[in-house]
RNA sequence: GCCCGGGUGGCGGAACUGGUAGACGCGCUGGAUUCAAAAUCCAGUUCUGGCAACAGAGUGCGGGUUCGAUUCCCGCCCCGGGUACCA
């Protein structure tokens, strides 16, 4: 065979790293061990939603700066995790479904298959032995039985932590209950049960018993509000609305009660908060959960009708030192009181302001403070201490799900109440004197500070100590309590859509129950179609024949995108296990996550939910920590680079003696599609562009025939008055395939649409079409999708995951960009050439001393790639590679234990090419996953002397070597003794010298 | 609106506890090598002025603290993300 001895002494990447994933995957050389010797270590990627687009360069930043940190442990003599699978239930592929009638299984099928080829392309050290799907069956049994679970037990305030029901249910059959408030078994939790005794409750029939449980368990049926497209026949979630309408259809969308699933996650509010602390989670995300929490002590207060003592509005307040400039109570729209307290002649507006306020998201009524809006309903209310009437409002900025739905008014002292008493021309009595100087007609006095008035009791005090105060006196006469509200709320559980985990429960009586464990899992039934019904039932119901035991209706929800990934980390760990979500052992090996990488979008969703279920699990006694991941680092998002053409539309005019009537030449003429290269698309400069006059009068000229006829037909249209001008010029989306460096490829983008096959393009003075960029969010449909797939066959795996990484920080967003790319792939061919290969593909290295240069660049780089590791510093790690290559490249290094310690460092980046190099270095293909990760030794980096910038008042000027040890006294003499010195002080005597030793000597003048 | 993050050359970014602003890479300019190209190597590259030495300005804007501020404090501006059924 003739060999081309050019090509062996290069690096061969796509023969090199074909070779090293073939090996990987028939050794199984990141398969983990359950139960070792070595600490373990477990790192975790947010699985990916396998969706049709397949993976774009966004979605492997963070599992390369994950594999990276799982390489290095391994190197480092840790037993690592490392696992990946698959989030395959979700609304793109059932939204697929619904178009084709292809079943959601089958194409989340394919797009597995093509993730997966993706993802073996980028060389990863996944476990792929311990894959998961939550769409699986024999996965998602398992998030039904923890369904199951949640269901049978209930929140013990008392113990703090969730028990079995049955406990509850022995409380009940021996003390009965005593009623919402203070109960000891509902604690914190907003129950609406009367109150029994033991008798009463033992003499309850099945349903009752039920139904007052209910109010108890984890996993239950509640009423909540939705916004219901009845046109869809289905939820929408408030991004797939826009404007007040459905995305899809543009279908109007009203807030609806709804009775459905919801797991009781604010029974753990206290604890999702106060265990936040001990995470090593950024403090961003730690804020917005502590933020979504959103604690708040104070209390509750009710206001008694004037027409109906019975009849109260409960309202949650912060302030109730406040509560003697209460100038009206204003309830959410929905409220169910509004119907009661609306007068006859007001029930028009308010129903009126009802339908308005329905049709406006809950995003819209918080964010718009501008459009103030309400109504009075016509009734009144007294004041708890003066009697006094008060009147009552609607207004939607009160949110219905948010504390009791309504809030006592005080102007002067909140913002929104003030903006609403302002526009409304309600009183704003002035109760806390502000204790700087105060305009309480332009703004709000909130400050928590100042001096209580017109306050009664509560004269003199101090806000805080008045809050107590009012607190006192409020139960002293029975009108409302001191209270801790959440903003969280409970966890809407159900969704109406087909492609999710079935709810296992079926309905006998009315009443819901869980179906037998030994029944698990309750699979999906097949539906000849993934819509709703014609009644507005969720798509399940399609399936007719569908009952438990044959007779009992199934529930037709299925579960929200977040539960099979609420606890997925657990069952890496005993992926295949048929009798448990995971044995004891296993998850006593391996614990929690000690570094989980993903983004940060999941904030206050999927992180607060998996939280809330290890929380849970842990109670119950399965698992012995309630956290799941106790480190996390959140990637940025990448950014697509669009490029633009800019296409212009022509305009003509003319001259005519009749002003009121317009001639459409333009369908006469024959106008070229025309695109201008970027610097020609000022339009001011347009006029007095010669290149641009110039091919206008060539299109002119070119219609010569047209034009003759149009004057010769239109006697109106003055002759040769007919011109062109730009009329606009429209930046168009072109593919980025066909632009280089933000050069277009005009021949490929003439033929990629048959309307430009014809077009005409204005180009810059060298004849390059210059495409115009934005940097936006890659999507199809802006044509700027870059797939790791083109990028690893031209540069290579190991140069994509080291640009990804040479990009910037992880966390930061940042924009993607290819031009720069070869700057990495430049890096590992100077690292091959290092090796010095000879004709026989041998390495011709040194086994000599290094020298002192060759230690100094190598402990350096330990040094600063280890510390940038362990600061999850990537791209600062490539950074100082490439300096290490430059410098050994300086060096004329060929030395042999130089060489292999710096493949190992490189290993956990550049995985491939360093297996082969180390193979080239003499060692045993395979050994280099358990090698030893290099450690610096400070001796080889000690230098004699120091570089000192010296700086006059601050700006540093030149610089002088001093040694080492030296002290300030002798350096600010040095300093003052040196030639440059004096021109800087200008005969001037320096005011202070400042020396900091081993650093820098600043000179004040 | 609320909460969170960010703003440094032509571009991506570096500067870790306040100590030489612009490491490293791209791009660009010039040169070497080559029949030529690719690749490689060398030199330059924040801006303004100057042949240069050098001088001045400079980390979104305006103030402040300090011998010294990209870094700390106060007040603004702009951009991005989240905001409960997209995942």
């Amino acid at each position: 065979m003739l060999l081309d001895l050019f090509n062996i002494m290069e690096y061969q990447f796509q023969e090199i790293e074909k070779k090293w994933r073939k090996f990987w995957s028939e050794n199984q050389t990141f398969k983990a061990e359950d139960f070792s010797e070595k600490p373990k270590y477990y790192v975790l990627d947010m699985f990916p939603y396998p969706s049709g687009a397949g993976l774009h360069v966004g979605h492997p930043l963070g599992y390369i700066a994950s594999d990276i940190f799982a390489r290095f442990k391994r190197l480092q003599g840790f037993n690592v995790l490392h696992p990946m699978g698959y989030d395959s239930f979700g609304l793109p592929a059932e939204q697929y479904a619904i178009q084709t009638g292809q079943h959601p299984e089958k194409t989340t099928e394919e797009n597995i298959l093509r993730y997966r080829d993706q993802l073996d392309q980028i060389g990863f050290s996944f476990d792929w032995s311990r894959e998961v799907r939550t769409s699986d069956p024999s996965y998602y049994k398992w998030t039904q039985w923890i369904f199951i679970q949640l269901f049978h037990s209930w929140y013990n305030p008392k113990l703090d932590k969730a028990e079995k029901i049955e406990t509850l249910i022995k409380l009940f059959e021996k003390q009965g209950f005593e009623g919402n408030f203070n109960s000891p078994f509902t604690g914190g939790v907003e129950v609406d049960i009367k109150a029994f005794t033991a008798e009463e409750w033992n003499s309850f029939d099945e349903s009752i018993k039920r139904n007052i449980l209910m109010n108890f368990r984890l996993a239950y049926l509640d009423n909540t509000w939705v916004n219901w497209c009845p046109a869809l026949g289905t939820v929408l979630a408030n991004d797939e609305i826009v404007g007040g309408v459905s995305e899809r259809g543009g279908h109007p969308v009203e807030r609806k009660k709804m009775q459905q699933w919801s797991l009781r996650i604010t029974a753990y509010a206290e604890r999702l908060l106060s265990s936040l602390d001990n995470l090593d989670w950024n403090d961003s995300i730690k804020d917005m959960q502590r933020n979504w929490i959103g604690k708040s002590k104070g209390c509750s207060i009710k206001f008694s009708s004037v027409s109906n003592e019975a009849v109260f509005i409960e309202v949650f307040t912060t302030r109730p030192d406040t509560i003697f400039g209460v100038s009206y109570v204003t309830l959410a729209p929905e409220h169910e009181l509004v119907k009661q307290f609306t007068t006859l002649e007001n029930k028009e507006k308010i129903e009126a302001y009802i339908t308005y306020s329905k049709n406006r998201s809950e995003r819209e009524r918080q964010a718009d403070v501008k459009t103030i809006t309400g109504e009075f309903t016509g009734s009144y209310v007294y004041h708890p201490f003066t009697m006094e009437k008060i009147p009552v409002w609607i207004g939607d900025y009160v949110l219905a799900g948010y504390g009791s739905g309504a809030v006592m008014a005080v102007p002067a002292h909140d913002e929104r109440d003030f903006r609403f008493a302002k526009h409304f021309d309600l009183p704003i009595p002035i109760v806390v004197q502000a204790n700087q100087k105060w305009d309480y007609e332009i703004e709000a006095y909130t400050e928590k500070q100042g001096k209580l008035i017109h306050s009664n009791f509560l004269n003199g005090l101090e806000v805080k100590e008045a809050i107590i105060k009012a607190i006192e006196e409020i139960e002293k006469i029975g009108k409302g309590q001191g209270k801790v509200n959440y903003r969280l709320r409970d966890a809407v559980f159900g969704r109406q859509r087909y492609w999710g985990e079935p709810i296992p429960i079926y309905y006998k009586n009315g009443q819901p129950y869980t179906i037998d464990e030994c029944d698990l899992p309750l699979n999906l039934p097949s539906v000849d179609k993934y819509l709703p019904t014609e009644d507005g039932e969720p798509p399940l119901a399609r399936a007719k024949e569908w009952k438990y035991k044959g007779q009992f209706e199934y529930e037709t929800t299925t579960m929200p995108g977040w539960a099979g990934s609420s606890w997925y980390f657990l069952r890496y760990m005993d992926a295949k296990n048929e009798k448990e979500f995971v044995s004891k052992q296993k998850v006593e090996y391996w614990k929690n996550v000690d570094l989980y990488i993903g983004g940060a979008e999941h904030a206050t969703g999927h992180l607060l939910y998996a939280r809330f279920w290890t929380k849970f699990l842990y109670d119950q006694g399965f698992i012995s920590f309630d956290e799941p991941f106790k480190k996390m680092i959140n990637q940025g998002m990448i950014l697509g680079r669009s490029s633009f053409v800019y296409k212009v539309f022509w305009e003509v005019s003319y001259k005519t003696t009749l002003v009121n009537q317009i001639f459409e030449i333009e369908k006469y003429l024959d106008l070229p599609t025309t695109f201008l290269s970027k610097s020609k698309t000022d339009i001011k400069n347009q006029m007095f562009n010669n290149e641009i006059i110039e091919f206008k009068n060539k299109i002119i000229i070119k219609n010569t025939k047209q034009l003759n006829e149009i004057y010769q037909t239109n006697p109106e249209i003055e002759k040769n008055s007919i011109y062109l001008n730009v009329k606009l010029i429209i930046p168009i989306h072109v593919d980025i395939y066909l632009v280089d460096n933000d050069k277009l490829n005009i021949e490929a983008f003439k033929n990629s649409r048959p309307e430009y096959k014809e077009a005409v393009f204005i180009c810059e003075d060298n004849g390059d079409y210059i495409c115009g960029y934005e940097i936006e969010k890659m999507s199809k449909s802006k044509f700027n999708v870059q797939t790791p797939d083109e990028l690893v066959s031209k540069f290579g795996a190991d140069t994509l995951r080291m640009y990804e990484m040479f990009l910037g920080p992880l966390e930061q967003t940042k924009p993607w960009d290819t031009k720069s790319i070869n700057g990495v792939s430049n890096f590992l061919r100077k690292l091959w050439r290092l090796f010095n290969f000879d004709e026989h593909y041998v390495a011709q290295l040194t086994n000599e001393e290094p020298t002192k240069d060759n230690l100094k660049t190598l402990h350096k780089t330990i040094q600063k790639v280890t510390d940038d590791l362990n600061r999850f510093s990537f791209n600062t790690g490539v950074s100082n590679f490439m300096i290490c290559v430059n410098e050994l490249t300086e060096q004329k290094c060929n030395n042999k234990s130089i060489l292999q310690e710096l493949v190992i460092l490189l290993s956990p980046y550049a995985p491939h090419i360093c297996e082969e190099l180390w193979v080239k270095l003499g060692n045993v293909a395979g050994t280099l996953s358990n090698a030893k990760f290099p450690e610096f030794n400070k001796e080889y980096l000690i230098s004699e002397t120091i570089n000192y910038p010296i700086s006059f008042n601050g700006k540093a000027r030149f610089n002088i070597e001093f040694p080492v040890g030296m002290d300030s006294k002798e350096i600010e003499a040095q300093v003052l003794a040196h030639a440059n010195t004096a021109k800087y002080l200008e005969g001037k005597t320096p005011k202070k010298i400042i020396v900091v030793v081993g650093r820098i000597v600043n000179v004040v003048i």
